[in-house]
DNA sequence: TCGCGAATGTGTACGTCGTACACGTTGGTG
DNA sequence: CACCAACGTGTACGACGTACACATTCGCGA
């Protein structure tokens, strides 16, 4: 029935776009087509045929390099956790003197709020984390960061699973895990002075007890 | 096929549990069975179908009672978000004198480690709210209850949507809503010691601008 | 240059899901 | 007792995730 095939699917999905021959970009392909119809349509709505139809193949051609549709939203989770990783670690490292935290903090809601589908997939319940621990390596690193941004404000080393640092990150991140949620509304203007409160009022602890404990 | 039925689907169901004759008892079984999968088997397991087994009833039977399966996740949130609300209201009147808001964070804590499931149903996307706005109304007096406990045990009157109790709100929801999550693994003695931490650091900054203000 | 195996795609089919529809059954009220 | 509204049932449809068998393509050693 198609056994007379001339054009391959290979050479239909082709647009120039790449210089890599054919194969190997669809799996780039399906992960777009997935992250646009999460922005679009919610993640819900992120189906396997509505992937391949976007990404312009058949719906089993996902499970070639996914093992399931846990695991394909699991893969976009890993690289949202990346992106919203080095956007704090860039923010943090063109911050002037002292404001480090500041803009850590900042960058973290500026992502929840830019990219606010990308945001719910990563701490939504859309993907079973519990089946594909493969997901969610780079989670950690937000500690990291955040210890990174507040030793160097303050001039003293902070462990990234210190007291300080995991009250700031909760902090942050409820608030705008809240205001996300449909029970709060928070203007931005508003979400961000109350982001700088928190980072003020951590900053000004931790000089304290720094300077009361030597 | 069935016209030789004797015994009604009511009277089958009826165990002696509930003095109401027949009728009227289905809604209540029904939520009860998708409140028990849940809890057991998580919230994507809760399948019309399989409420439908538990509850002694066809699937259809459902949809006399709620518009759709997301409907009926509403409700049971709306009752979660109830409970919870009695929950830290019934804390807050029961702690000694100065420990309201310590007791209502506490509560909070407490809820979302002894009910997982409830608390993943209340925050987590697992009901599509946006189409059932019916759902969540008792969410917003969770800040009136924070403000009250508060304002007693300060002596101050605090605005529900003051900057204080957003702060103090979110970072004990941010710290449950991390620890749920695949990225941060913290005991419950931690947690609630870190709760009594920021529940510590919100009383002492309202004292002190209460008495810097007047 | 030519196969030939591994990688990658396709089409079809199965079981399950939410739920629309038409119909029976029940219980209270004139 | 007859009727109506509320309640429950069985069946069916389209969409879902995905297992399976097969076709196509790529890269590599002879």
């Amino acid at each position: 029935m198609l056994a007379l095939s001339r054009v391959s699917a290979y050479d239909v999905r082709m647009g120039g776009d790449e210089t890599i021959r054919g194969t190997r970009k669809t799996r780039a392909a399906i992960l777009e087509a997935a992250q646009e119809i999460g922005a679009s349509e919610g993640w819900k709505a992120v189906t396997m045929r509505q992937i391949a139809t976007r990404a312009g193949c058949s719906a089993m051609a996902a499970y070639r390099h996914f093992s399931s549709r846990d695991a394909l939203l699991g893969a976009l989770a890993e690289d949202g956790f990346q992106e919203l990783g080095n956007a704090m670690r860039a923010a943090g490292s063109n911050a002037r003197k002292g404001g480090a935290t500041r803009a850590v903090a900042r960058a973290y809601l500026a992502f929840a709020m830019e990219m606010p589908s990308t945001y719910e997939l990563l701490y939504g319940s859309h993907a079973d984390t519990t089946n594909h621990p493969t997901a969610w390596p780079g989670g950690m690193a937000i500690g990291d960061v955040v210890a990174t941004a507040l030793a160097s404000d303050i001039g003293v080393d902070v462990a990234p699973m210190s007291d300080e640092v995991l009250m700031l990150w909760a902090g942050v991140h409820g608030l705008i895990a809240l205001s996300t949620g449909p029970q709060l509304k928070l203007d931005r203007g508003r979400l961000g002075r109350l982001v700088d409160g928190m980072v003020a009022n951590s900053v000004n602890a931790m000089l304290e007890t720094a300077h009361a404990k030597p």
